[in-house]
DNA sequence: GAAGATTGAACAGTCAATCTTG
DNA sequence: CAAGATTGACTGTTCAATCTTC
């Protein structure tokens, strides 16, 4: 069910992904970046926005800043503070992948499902996300802008995948 | 969305699959040969129900035949054809884990939605999965039995997870 | 020659430990 | 001493190559 969907929808990506040799961790990490203000994001926050640890980060981050896709910045106020920012390329990459990551999106579930269903699925799975992050949706970090942008619609949020 | 959804669900049952010494790889292989004709699958089939590769499961088998949760059994009538079979202490690990399982399925998808809103995310995500998988539903090996039980209804649908 | 399974090399990710800065 | 980031050692997985059997 959920595992299954998840994992045949996920393994559909990867090849479209791979076109434009971006994995799938390193196509999420430039759609982060390119919706953040300012293009950029703190190492820490990265890692909270997605699946991996900090140390994966680090790693993530090496190898996409060896490819030119982002680069690493200081912060003036706070020197332990490293942000990833992306760079010209890695936007042109994007921008690149990024329809035809859509195009997938269209075709198996918006363009799959009639309105009622679709929306149903949404909002079942938010339900059940909402549920499993308890802490996500309070404050965690109050003072820090919350960048999840609460899910204004359909496309931003399938855009989130 | 889905991958949230997906991703945060997947982190509880990790936890408490691993309260049992087990993964959730490990804990998926002995559900599908414990409901499997005969307790036994061929690697290959092994493979295909789940995300791995064949030498994926060359190497899990390898760590569980290991750890005794399965043994391997050759084929008479085709030696290239090697089997996994769970063994009784694989069964029993089986039946240890899989209440605590249940209770988190029930606790974060069954119990949290109300029935219709259960269905209609059963509903949806069902399509998009067949959708996604047209090899899996027609037939691919169609001499050997389709162990897809038809989803009967909704305990063995979530057991599939 | 193709199918089934395994192996070696390589890679991506985690955890625990470390370094630096506040 | 806590927070942010990185590193080293390790685990798990894949890909390509190999071996065996049909």
């Amino acid at each position: 069910l959920l595992f299954e969907a998840h994992a045949a929808l996920s393994a559909r990506f990867a090849v479209q992904l791979a076109e434009h040799a971006l994995s799938q961790i390193e196509f999420e990490v430039l759609l982060r970046l390119a919706r953040s203000p300012g293009q950029n994001l703190r190492m820490t926050d990265l890692s909270s926005q997605t699946t991996l640890s900090t140390s994966g980060v680090t790693r993530v981050v090496d190898r996409m800043e060896r490819d030119g896709l982002v680069c690493r910045r200081s912060c003036d106020s706070d020197r332990r503070i490293s942000y990833a920012v992306i760079t010209e390329s890695g936007l042109a990459r994007l921008d690149e992948a990024l329809p035809g990551h859509l195009e997938l999106i269209d075709e198996w579930l918006t363009g799959r499902l009639c309105p009622e269903r679709l929306d149903a699925l949404l909002d079942g799975l938010r339900r059940v996300r909402d549920a499993l992050l308890p802490q996500a949706v309070p404050a965690p970090t109050p003072p820090t802008a919350r960048p999840r942008p609460q899910a204004p619609a359909e496309t931003p949020a399938e855009l989130r995948r």
